[in-house]
DNA sequence: ATGCCCGCTTGCAGCGGA
């Protein structure tokens, strides 16, 4: 079984990007991140026409979540993060897939640090924290995948002091990551590839995937339920370099049947 | 320190992204 998570940033302006690499992936579960689109501007019937059956949940102008499922569709069991009724951005959906579950999330930027943006991300950080501790309770298969804007390690940046103040690098949320990491979630790519310098998105400014000035900010964390199963993880790092592609690249992982 | 690029908007310039 292949799942992939893919921050598409705007899935109706990449809706030919997102079909082509469908077609040429065939992943199993696909996460999507940044639809940048209300609910009802999904573009279904084309999913659908590609072989996929869809949850989502949009919203206008920015973020926006949905699962996809090859031949099947997704039971949705979630669509918000616990812990806050008045946060309205849509950055989470959680649905089962072939007996798994998948978490799609898409964690706040939070630039410019300090500020507003930064004290969201750590509020939500911490309640995606205490939620992903719960599903680890349950002992359930489950996978959170998606765009959580943090690189991990100082191998996930190109120029590591550069980001020393950012908000997808400061302190405090690499050592919110590191907690999800001591609290027994497996980093997939990490885990199997240990010292490469692997990255997922390169910026459209300063050339930056011609200079492979990347970073690392879309991973998939497994629980020990499923963990065992992981077989291959990769970057499709050559979807960024196609025409009108997302600033992000696909990110994969292959797992053992149950 | 800013713009460089990109998609989005009750749109044609401004915002958010990372």
């Amino acid at each position: 079984m292949k799942i992939a998570t893919y921050n598409v940033n705007g899935i109706n302006g990449r809706l030919p990007v997102l079909l082509r690499w469908l077609g040429e992936a065939q992943p199993d579960a696909v996460c999507l991140q940044e639809l940048k689109a209300p609910d009802e501007r999904f573009p279904l019937a084309a999913i659908e026409a590609a072989g996929y059956g869809a949850v989502w949940h949009g919203q206008k102008s920015w973020n926006g979540v949905a699962i996809l499922a090859r031949g099947a569709k997704p039971v949705e069991t979630r669509r918000f993060l616990p812990g806050n009724p008045d946060d309205t951005q849509s950055r989470y959906l959680e649905a089962a897939v072939n007996g798994i579950i998948l978490g799609c999330l898409y964690l706040p930027n939070g630039n410019p640090a300090p500020g507003p943006k930064w004290e969201y991300k750590l509020d939500w950080f911490g309640r995606f924290a205490r939620h992903a501790a719960d599903m680890l309770k349950t002992g359930l298969p489950v996978i959170l995948a998606g765009d959580y804007n943090v690189m991990p390690g100082e191998r996930d940046v190109y120029k590591p002091e550069r980001w020393t103040d950012d908000a997808l690098f400061r302190p405090e949320v690499r050592a919110a990551y590191a907690g999800l990491i001591d609290a027994g979630w497996t980093d997939a790519l990490r885990h199997l590839h240990p010292e490469e310098r692997i990255y997922t998105f390169w910026d459209y400014l300063r050339n930056a995937y011609g200079r492979d000035a990347g970073l690392r900010l879309d991973h998939l964390l497994l629980a020990p339920a499923i963990a065992p199963r992981l077989r291959t993880a990769g970057v499709d790092r050559h979807v960024r370099g196609w025409d009108k592609s997302s600033d992000h690249a696909p990110v994969w992982i292959t797992l053992a049947k149950p």
